[in-house]
DNA sequence: CAAGCCTGTTAGCGGTCGTTAACCTGAGAG
DNA sequence: CTCTCAGGTTAACGACCGCTAACAGGCTTG
């Protein structure tokens, strides 16, 4: 398994010029010619790797849906009996996502509706699956919160992660991205900090 | 200056059910015929009281972001020399008109680019404002923080307070508002205070 | 009572969009 | 050398959408 230097199906370049474009400009606002154009063929030629447009969006959404909770559940096995050290892996793994597939991400809540009722049952559900293991991990660290508020504090949380997409539309290189990830971080953690009230003593 | 016991206008009637499938379906999802259907007329009477279905998402947006500044203004005016408090006012403002205008608080960052040029920059201009105005209260409660960084904070925060659409469709009552205002402002002022260094000593 | 506006209706136009049909071409396989 | 077929092309169809035109009923007003 190497690290993809070979060039990428045409299918992937697709669906990486869909996602772009879906979320500058909404599902709606994309025509498949424009898709076509982007990718240097004309919009039919299209349907030669796809079914339809609906098909690359949800194929788009269960494959940022999946990565997600296989990365989720990754950390998750790594970390097994540290609460804390499991937090942090959730966050900074969601943090590699947000700042990898930033037009992915917000397609992931913003389109979700667009897709036909067996798609979006699936993508809810790899969803689900996700923001419970982020709230097993909440609530290991903060036993007294209920878990509906832990649930509410991880939506919040994702609020927050995901408005990568607004900051820095250009590369400023890698030093940005450093910066950016730790701000993310601290910010996470901050957040959840608060979730808990300070205790005066020791645990 | 009554609290609106008297019945809303038409127009008004238009916006909010409007603002209601903008925010469910996208602004290109949603034909002019749903629209009137929502108010009881049908679609082209729409045009006794708008120029268009952009003038329609126009207003929306200027709507909320000159109601977000105005709020935000107040507040600052309110605390002139309480960094501590005039952030607690923000949040507390911000966190009112999410609750209070989900579905535009959704549009609001979301249907931008499907505005008019004009209209945009507008909207960017109240947006742009509005932040300053968080940037310049948090600078004042965390000296050493980089604008930048701030900013990028600021926005983040946002995403975290936004993302109560996401949760709670359904009304559940006061009780259940009251407690999710009292959570984001929690997760908020938790974010905010990761921005600094916990002080070891005094400050 | 008549005039006129306000607010609604239905019919229909022009344009766009997703999709299909029909055709073409170049690279491998036998 | 020919057959096949993956991966393109253009033309066109049917549906839908935003919007305008033309018309109508009911208040308000002089």
């Amino acid at each position: 398994m190497s690290t993809r230097t070979d060039a990428p199906t045409r299918r992937e370049q697709i669906l990486k010029e869909a996602a772009r474009l879906f979320a500058e400009r909404g599902f709606h606002g994309v025509g498949v010619d424009e898709i076509g154009a982007a990718v240097g063929i004309s919009g039919p030629g299209l349907y030669r790797h796809f079914a339809g447009k609906d098909a690359m969006l949800a194929e788009l959404l269960v494959g940022i849906s999946e990565r997600l909770l296989s990365g989720g559940r990754l950390r998750a096995e790594e970390s097994p009996a540290d609460p804390e050290a499991l937090l942090a892996s959730l966050i900074d793994s969601h943090i590699d996502f947000a700042l990898d597939d930033r037009p992915l991400i917000t397609l992931h809540d913003r389109e979700l509706d667009r897709l036909r009722e067996s798609d979006r049952k699936q993508v809810r559900r790899l969803q689900r699956h996700y923001v419970e293991l982020w709230v097993t991990a909440v609530r290991a660290l903060h036993p007294r919160v209920p878990e509906s508020e832990a649930r509410a504090a991880v939506h919040a949380v994702f609020g927050l992660l995901n408005s990568t997409p607004r900051l820095a539309d250009r590369d400023d290189g890698p030093a940005a991205r450093t910066a950016t990830e730790s701000l993310l971080r601290r910010l996470a953690h901050g957040a959840f900090a608060a979730l808990s009230p300070p205790s005066e003593d020791g645990v």
